[in-house]
Parts: C-alpha cells; sequence; structure tokens
DNA sequence: GGAACCTTAACGCAGCGTCAGCGTAT
DNA sequence: AATACGCTGACGCTGCGTTAAGGTTC
C-alpha cells in the first residue's frame, strides 16, 4: 500500500520511531501531547499517535528551548508568539549567567571545605551558610554582586582579547576627549552626534550580545572600584547616556 | 524563671525566631522535622517546638550541604556518617562542574542564536537540539568532551598563573629528562623516586583539590592536541605512572 | 478577649519515570 | 496465539509554598 522508498510524506511516523528520531522518551511525547505542546499531525483509526516532519521540526524546537532552561508553559508561549522569542532569550540568558555565578560560588565554597578538610581543620559552617543563604535569598549584598562583577569582568575581558579596535574607534576617543575639554556635555549638539557614534562602536564591540552588554554595564557602574583607569567624569558622562538611549 | 540576659540556655528559641536567625523559613524547618532532618531538641507542653543552639549548628551544616546540591536524603546520609563526607564533596564537585559545563553550553547557544537573530537568520534548531540532546544524555561526543576539556584548561591555567614554580619543580624536570635520555623508565629503580617527588609536586599544584586533578588528567590525556609542548613519550610515560597512582 | 503565635493536614508545582491494565497490528 | 507495539490513567519524586482549620500565650 505504501511505496515511498525514503521520504515519508504524511504523517508517518509512530510514537516509537518518531521518539528515536528525535532522541526523546516516548513519554515525554505523551506528555507534550497532554498539555498541548506538540499534539501529533494525526492519529490512526486505534488511536495511535502519527507524527510528521513538521512536528520533528517544532519538537526540536521545543527541545532547543527545554535545552535553555524555559519551563514548558513559556515555550509553548514562545511558539504561539515568535514575537516575543528576542526578548525571552536574552531574559533566560541573564538568568542562566546568574545561575552560572551561583554554581560558581557553590564550586568555590567546595573547594575551600575541601582544603580545610585538607588542613585537618573543620569546614567554615557558619561562613558558607551565610552566604549560601545570601545567594539563595538573590540578595544583593556585597558578596553577591561581587560574584556578578567577576562575572561580567570575565566576559568584557574575553571578548576584548578577541577584539581589535578600528581607526575609527580611536578617532572617537580623540573627538569625545576634545568635546569634554571644550566643555561639550552629551546632550550638546556636537555631543549627542558622539554619542551615537559610541552607541554604533559598543553595538559593533557586543555584536548585538545583551548579556555583553549588560555586563559592560555593569563592569562600568562599579567605576569607584576601578584603579588607575580614569576617564574622567566628562568622558563618563558620554558614556553613560550612550548606554541608557541603546 | 529565667534570668540569663543574653545566652539562652537551653531550647529556647521558637520557630519563628529560629527561622529568623538561620536565615531559612518556617515551613522549612517543620519540613525538616518531618522527615527527621532537624528535630528541634525538645516540645513545649503545648507542642511548640524548642531549638536550641546545637540545632542551629546542626542547620547550617544543612543550609551548606543543600548549597552544593546535596539533596536531602544525602545530608541526612553524610551527617550520619561523617566519614564519607569528604567523597561525597568531591563527588559533587565533579557533578557542579558538569551543571557548569552544561550551563556555558546553553549559554553560549543562546548567545549564538542571539547572533543568528541579530543577522535576520533562523536560528540554527536542528544543530542545537542535536547538541542539546547529547549534553542531556550525558553522552561522551565530541562535543561535550570539547566543552569538559575547556572548562579543565581553564581551571589549571588559572591555577597556573597563581603559581610560581619553585627550583625543585625546575631540578625535578631536570633529573626526569636526564633519566629519559639515560633510558630510566617510570618503572625503574631512580624512576620511582622520580615518580614520587614528581606526586609530590602535583600535590602542592593541586592542594589536594580533586578537581583540579582531574582537570590536569584531562588535560593530558589531550595531549594529541597539544601544539608545541612536545614532552617526548618518555616523559610522558612518567606522567601517565604518577597520575595513576596518586 | 483580641493579637500574635503555634500546631497538623493536605493540595500544588514541573517534568516526566514507572507501573498497571487493557486494546491492536501482524 | 504469541509478540511487539500502542493507549489511558494514576502514583511517585523534590522541596518546600500556600491555604485551611484550629489550639496557645500574653
Amino acid at each position: 500500500v505504501k511505496g515511498q522508498p525514503q521520504a515519508k510524506p504524511h504523517a508517518s511516523y509512530r510514537i516509537q520511531e518518531f521518539s528515536r528520531l528525535a532522541g526523546v522518551t516516548m513519554r515525554t511525547l505523551r506528555h507534550y501531547d497532554r498539555i498541548g505542546l506538540l499534539r501529533p499531525t494525526a492519529r490512526s483509526g486505534a488511536g495511535y499517535r502519527l507524527y510528521s516532519r513538521q512536528d520533528l521540526a517544532r519538537l526540536q524546537q521545543i527541545i532547543v528551548l527545554k535545552f535553555v532552561g524555559l519551563p514548558l508553559t513559556k515555550i509553548a508561549a514562545v511558539l504561539k508568539q515568535p514575537g516575543a522569542l528576542r526578548e525571552t532569550l536574552d531574559g533566560q540568558r541573564q538568568l542562566l549567567g546568574e545561575k552560572r555565578g551561583r554554581l560558581t560560588m557553590a564550586i568555590d565554597a567546595l573547594i575551600n571545605m575541601s582544603m580545610a578538610m585538607s588542613a585537618g581543620e573543620e569546614p567554615d559552617w557558619q561562613g558558607v551558610a551565610t552566604t549560601a543563604t545570601r545567594a539563595a535569598a538573590g540578595d544583593p549584598e556585597m558578596w553577591w554582586r561581587t560574584y556578578r562583577l567577576q562575572e561580567a569582568r570575565r566576559r568584557v575581558m574575553e571578548r576584548r582579547r578577541a577584539w581589535n579596535a578600528t581607526r575609527e574607534d580611536y578617532e572617537l576617543m580623540r573627538d569625545i576627549k576634545a568635546a569634554v575639554a571644550r566643555g561639550d556635555g552629551p546632550s550638546s549638539r556636537p555631543g549627542r552626534a558622539l554619542v551615537s557614534r559610541w552607541q554604533d562602536a559598543m553595538a559593533r564591540f557586543t555584536g548585538g550580545d545583551p548579556e555583553l552588554k549588560w555586563a559592560i554595564d555593569l563592569v562600568m557602574s562599579d567605576r569607584a572600584s576601578w584603579p588607575g583607569v580614569a576617564l574622567g567624569p566628562g568622558v563618563q558622562a558620554y558614556f553613560d547616556v550612550a548606554m541608557k538611549s541603546a
């Protein structure tokens, strides 16, 4: 009755074959069906689920979104409203970054405990407990901020290594310094042009990476602790404006 | 009846005060009580839970162990058998490292998708899906290993930056090279002494950090891809023996 | 006697794994 | 008639949050 050799035309995969094809379990597929996340294209007379190629494409999207940590309900939402995808993913990136920060803290705690025990001491339960409760509460206390800052610095440095500044960039810095020296602020007429040039440069630097943008923002907002890299308050003002309106 | 001003002597904290003291919710305390993880020292006549200082100490240990990702059942186990603590923590370190690796992969995936979308393209759903299923399965395929390797390299490099080699270390390397040149292998009589010196040096380098040891092992086992750092197969043999028997 | 505090019991949550009990295709 | 495959419940798991309905202390 069926003759096609390769391409199954319609909705020809039964659940087992389909699950192996996609690398998920059958139980998962039934679950997705029940909650309405991925309904098979058709059902056989006996009620067998019949999946198609389109189903596979959709399932792969689901897998990816699950991999980046989205809950199934949000996955359903973004698949229904693809316009919100960008935003959702960017938010997710932020979130994963924080998670990684906490993981790093936990790993560091383990290292410290390990070292203490190697030295025959008791681990500092109380100290770690304080850090832990703060981190769990998402408390923006010193410790936590420090970690986010570290992560942010790491990212900015990484990017900077892979980056080679163009002549434009140097000219921009020169022009901004000159403007500051003349007393032109970022909201003056020539200043606004500089701000927009700065934004362009930043966009090139970040490559449209919002996490990197956040990182830069974080690092710059910590300028109090920057040692010798004083840009001067005038230049700083340019940065602030460029950042806020970007 | 009670007169002590500061130090509550016996079991004087009721649940609310105690929860605030420790930074956990009352519900959590009740939960721990029910599952037998942390029973209050006493109960009042009316059945109120009464916690003591010892309870606080134990709770802090629990908090720490939870922070590093141990499930409550395992926490109960290691608190009952403190001898297994070392091992448990080391295993946990390994596990968290892997988790962080997967998080990094997810973040990278997000970055790639973000870049694709910025360029007006569709994200590579299928490609990411493959990676995702492999990572989820803990599949020791290329990708996965690559990530573990990257992490391992990062750790070794980090440590190396903070490390300054002593004269002993240089002498050790010289001696080993000499031994190899003479044809003495790691199982020869003089060779065994060198192996044990190497182990000592490694112990100093890792500071008793098993994750770092794993990292070194991983990086070294990938020697095929080391570019110019050829130690020569003779030296390599020393390393392998030292590593295996450490 | 009212406010603040305590108790137990029980449902809900996310994302499936894992039976159990029963049809279907071949 | 055996075997592999499919179906729908329904409970279990983790670590609590969150009512609900009621006692205790001051």
